[in-house]
DNA sequence: GCTGCAAATGCAACCTTGTTGCATTCTGAA
DNA sequence: TTCAGAATGCAACAAGGTTGCATTTGCAGC
């Protein structure tokens, strides 16, 4: 089972049969290269940076859309209400299992425990999705001295 | 000290030493009776609703700033990346159960299952909150036919 | 290698959330 | 009652995120 950074972005986007556009490999790439997550500005200043073709926002939007639905990226919400992303493999499942979101950083760590069952809902209520959310600070944040 | 939990808004605010004000109060009071935590532009509505005097956009932001620098308030960021406000020191208490989230109408239902324990986290690892996001259609939404 | 169609993109416009500056009004202590 | 500092209202701004629509592109089928 290849780690998270090492399968290239085209063989992960084939995987998940989702089309193989020049957008969404630079976009993978940079998620793979990052140390931590990153906001949408922090991808979109990085890609325009090191490219002549820059990505339009609005399409740099909906790329990271598309990667969250197929897995292939995490989102998570900061302490000052933006999201970021990080890069996820298809080969790496993450139904399985709890995930922790550092509230500092932004970053999302993969737990050993089981999710928690869906609780009885009210007759009528339909069920869609469930998510289990445990936050805090990671051990990096939480030892480096408070900003 | 007072006590938090039967102080009107009007106590309240004199004891923590800040000035008492016709938009805090009101602010104070619409927090206290919600029965979840309530995002800046709910409470506008609602304040803008059941008054003939609306309150400015700006200074409601200022007012709930104040109360969270003051602790008369807790601001949380929620899944969507929103800031969501709680009364400090509020009778009704949201720890002891589930919620159900409408995604159709946007409502907020308790449940009447315990929140699962948070689990076993990595060294060096802190925790703040726990949430556990349970989202589906409500009774009434599932009902209604499809718009 | 073509062809056709759905998927993806670019662009403009828009919405929501949250902030800043400044003139005016209000609170509450002296 | 006075009045300085705190709070408010309004306008303008900024960033994050979304929507609609015309155009381009990936890729499956031939
Ligand atoms: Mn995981
Ligand atoms: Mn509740
Ligand atoms: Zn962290
Ligand atoms: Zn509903």
């Amino acid at each position: 089972m290849a780690d998270l950074h090492s399968a290239s972005p085209d063989n992960l986007l084939r995987t998940v049969g989702i089309k193989v556009t020049r957008g969404r490999v630079r976009v993978i790439a940079a998620l793979q290269a990052a140390r931590q997550p990153m906001s949408h500005a922090e991808i979109g200043t990085q890609l325009g940076a090191d490219a002549a073709v820059p990505l339009d926002r609005v399409t740099l939007y909906r790329i990271l859309e598309s990667l969250v639905a197929v897995g292939l990226a995490l989102r998570a919400v900061d302490t000052r209400g933006v999201f970021r992303f990080s890069a996820a493999g298809t080969l790496h499942r993450h139904e399985g299992h709890v995930h922790f979101r550092c509230t500092d950083c932004g970053g999302v760590f993969c737990l050993k425990a089981a999710p928690p069952s869906p609780p009885k809902l009210p007759r009528g209520f339909r069920l869609a999705a469930v998510e289990f959310d445990v936050r805090g600070t990671c051990a990096v944040c939480s030892a480096r001295p408070a900003a």
